[in-house]
DNA sequence: ATTAAATATTGATAAAATTTATGTCAGATA
DNA sequence: TATCTGACATAAATTTTATCAATATTTAAT
């Protein structure tokens, strides 16, 4: 009866394709000659009687079967992975893989931290963190492919039900000045000095400066008028160029701790105004939770969450689904 | 990296060996001989370093790793067969996606129809209407991003090798002016009358005003001085603007139907003048052609298509490339 | 026309699964 | 206790499948 006319490989094949975007980097990617890629799309071609790539000679692009496999396969492929993992947990915490998101100020400046503290305590256990935008690592928590993150901004909204969001913690972000600018003599600045300043940001996609825009317009400042002179992608690059005076930016206090020490950089204080986001924890209460990912949240997290937030984390590690672990017992007999 | 510690088929078998109680009867109902049973499951544990059996000699009974196995398994059993039949719904038309491209005329008159009887037809597929530019829509479909698509301008010349371009049906472009007008009273009026009226037209890179170009140019007709007093972006804005009496336009008989039966439009005749355009479909032959644009080659668009062009784009139906249907030689020999 | 990059093809080889035949073991039978 | 039996394990041979190295084909770019 139903055979299925597909293996794990041939979708793990398939995904490495489109991911890598070619059958030669996938091949590579998988560890395996570009021959083995060829013959193994063409059996599955065979085997399901479609078409999967439109071959143009030089480049293969996926048809629409192709997608439809694709989709369903990295599914199947993340609950297997699932699988693995919860029969490793299973075993003990003497394996198995933590696997994090966040975003850029978070996953470099807070939870380096964290994922220290975690390992000293469970060295066996191995750690990844990703650092994505807020909507692509909310979705990797949906999908299961992360296990929890801390973000800084909105949850995409279709995903507001499925995810568990929990506030954590207040992030400060500040202005910071070259040290030898001449706003940076003065105690504090004030709201008009704003507008004379060159700002260095992010890209206008990230988080931060979206928080950034609703704080400030939230201040009567308007937005529009500050005028941005360079857009990096990296928050250390961006100290680097405030450093070298090219300009001032918004970044969060956490992220400059060193320099402020080391008086490379000028934090200033604007009268009257203060720039706070709240970052949130989140997690799928759907999916099975490893025993890795249960000690993060019990053990980890309490020591950097804020006060008032942390009933609601306390909340979140009693609310385990113990998924569908014990309801089948199957006994063998005559 | 992410090596999955089990095959389909081991699932498969663990699975078959629950519902049957035996690993001889689970391998009776799989349709092979025992020993292959014992040493899938033997690799299986040596796999995931857990013994999945408590054997007993006589009987053996599933451990709690195995338990938990079984669950996960027959979550991913189910979740491949969902794959399967979204694959087989794909092929029989229950599913998937049909897009097709059009510029603006024929996308707001003519394709609307074509969809609508399509999808009568076919209500599982969606369907979706993508109207740019000829240009656009041209590359959209070289590069398959749609699957065909009419048009009524010229394909840009470096698409022409490479999209199968099939004359499909004129278009008669027509003199539209107020109902009060006062060239509205004669039955026809003569090439000068053109010069004394206002234009209202889409923008100069519009097909149509392309077309309208050449085939005025052709007819005597010096365009450069007709005077053009609005430029709009809708044919409906046109139709509207004509109509409140602000000036005079052509555009497709097919865009005017309602209004002419309304009377709320005039149809100027241009004596010994006829605007005609021919609409081409266009589709890239190189691609794979899904079920659905298949199906809407043959069955839809012969109910449009002019008799004098039947017969080419009957020949084009038959140029599906069947892929890989041919290749299943089967050799039988010793 | 030439080159380069990407995929396909081929024939040899290695790896894995399956089979047949046989071995082992626990408990039922006498 | 000895023996039989049903259920799984093991071994060697066989078949099937996957992989590789080498090479061909295709096509886009120069």
């Amino acid at each position: 009866m139903s055979d299925i006319p597909f293996s794990l490989d041939q979708l793990r094949i398939l995904k490495a394709i489109a991911e890598e975007g070619s059958f030669k980097r996938a091949a590579d990617s998988l560890f395996v000659s570009q021959p083995a890629i060829s013959l193994q799309i063409q059996n599955l071609e065979k085997q399901l009687a479609v078409p999967l790539f439109d071959r143009g000679g030089r480049k293969a692009q996926l048809t629409e079967a192709g997608n439809l496999l694709l989709a369903y396969g990295e599914k199947i492929i993340t609950l297997c992975q699932e699988t693995c993992r919860a029969i490793e947990d299973l075993q003990n915490l003497q394996g198995g893989t933590l696997i994090v998101g966040a975003s850029q100020t978070t996953g470099t400046y807070l939870l380096p931290r964290m994922i220290g503290l975690f390992h000293q305590k469970y060295p066996y256990v191995s750690v990844q963190l990703q650092v994505h935008s807020t909507r692509r690592t909310s979705w990797a928590v949906a999908n299961g492919q992360v296990d929890l993150a801390i973000i800084g901004g909105e949850v995409p909204l279709e995903l507001q039900e499925i995810l568990e969001i929990i506030p954590y913690t207040e992030d400060e972000l500040a202005l910071i000045l070259p040290p030898n600018h001449p706003l940076a003599e003065q105690e504090t600045i004030v709201r008009d000095d704003l507008y004379n300043l060159n700002y260095i940001t992010l890209d206008s996609q990230s988080t931060i400066r979206k928080v950034l825009d609703q704080v400030l317009t939230r201040c009567q400042i308007n937005t529009s008028e500050l005028k941005i002179e360079m857009e990096l992608n990296s928050i250390e690059a961006i100290k680097n160029a405030v450093q070298s005076g090219l300009g001032a930016s918004f970044v969060s206090v956490t992220a400059i701790e060193k320099e402020l020490k080391m008086g490379i950089i000028h934090r200033a204080h604007i009268q009257g105004v203060e720039i706070q986001r709240t970052l949130s924890v989140i997690v799928n209460s759907n999916r099975y939770r490893s025993k890795a990912s249960e000690a993060f949240i019990k053990e980890i997290l309490p020591q950097f969450c804020s006060e008032n937030h942390l009933a609601s984390l306390d909340r979140l590690s009693k609310k385990n689904k113990d998924s569908f672990t014990q309801d089948k017992k199957i006994i063998i007999e005559s």
